[in-house]
DNA sequence: GTTGCAAATAATAAGCATTAGCAATAATTG
DNA sequence: CAATTATTGCTAATGCTTATTATTTGCAAC
């Protein structure tokens, strides 16, 4: 069995959840987001699975991600306004610096959440069930060129 | 002068830039992001618009709120995914706490850009022009409800 | 006050990302 | 293996936002 095969396995035992369907298609797009270092939208996914699957429809693509978010499988970012971005739901937490010059995303890792809960008078009796930092600016590189 | 025409004065004033006009529609658009006590979208703000000046259009809401953006008049804010929120530059900087269940919206001033730039290693070579949190939870009357 | 001109407007169409509806298909269950 | 029912693919529709274009307006110079 080789690697791609073994992988597309422990998406399928991701899957196994009473009452959910285990089909080809959401396997291959578990397996791409898996595949995919993170920080893919849905119109890559999109694009990707089509290698395998042609015929695999772009509902089919939205309706799978919303799927696994519900799941906790995967994880929804925001970059900028239009769209979203998905990745596998991380173990540490993290967040993103994204560069306005080159689009670039550079990942931290924070516990950002555990801080606010402490520190914030106004989250203490909230139930924080997510946190998201959106951090852009100019990457070093395009600090440079704008000199 | 009754209160309402000095406001709309000021909001004219605070439009006062070179090469920019006062129109009646951008001091009215103005005013009602100062009345509206934060976190209007562009449909309430076109809405609120329509009572005063009813052939006033939307384009020139989405216009005006990019404009005034670009000037720093005002703020976009991310509360969902579907769309924006806009309020007045504040003064200091604050986040906000978003109640899944009922929607509500909870402001907290808190300097946690600054606390982020600091303590993040990774932000340290970027140029952060940027910083916004979005936190979401259940409020405490939602969280007696879920029980 | 007029005039001239760039900036701004209203109205409408277009553009994306996403969702809904529905008949056809395929995965589980008994 | 047949019955059940979630899931799919397709298409049309939606929601929010931007572009287009002809018309109007603010405002500075005369």
């Amino acid at each position: 069995m080789n690697t791609e095969t073994k992988s597309l396995d422990d998406s399928r035992k991701a899957l196994s959840v009473p009452g959910l369907r285990i089909t080809n298609q959401r396997a291959l797009i578990l397996e791409i987001i898996h595949h995919g270092q993170g920080h893919l939208d849905a119109d890559e996914v999109y694009r990707r699975a089509r290698d395998k699957q042609p015929r695999l429809s772009l509902s089919t693509v939205y309706r799978t991600l919303r799927r696994f978010k519900e799941l906790g499988l995967i994880e929804e970012v925001h970059f900028d306004e239009a769209h979203h971005h998905y990745e596998l739901k991380p173990l540490v937490e993290h967040h993103h610096l994204v560069c306005l010059g080159c689009g670039r995303v550079i990942e931290f890792h924070y516990p950002l959440s555990r801080y606010v809960k402490r520190n914030v008078p106004e989250a203490k009796d909230f139930e924080i069930v997510e946190t998201e930092i959106r951090m852009a600016g100019y990457c070093p590189r395009c600090r440079q060129g704008k000199k």
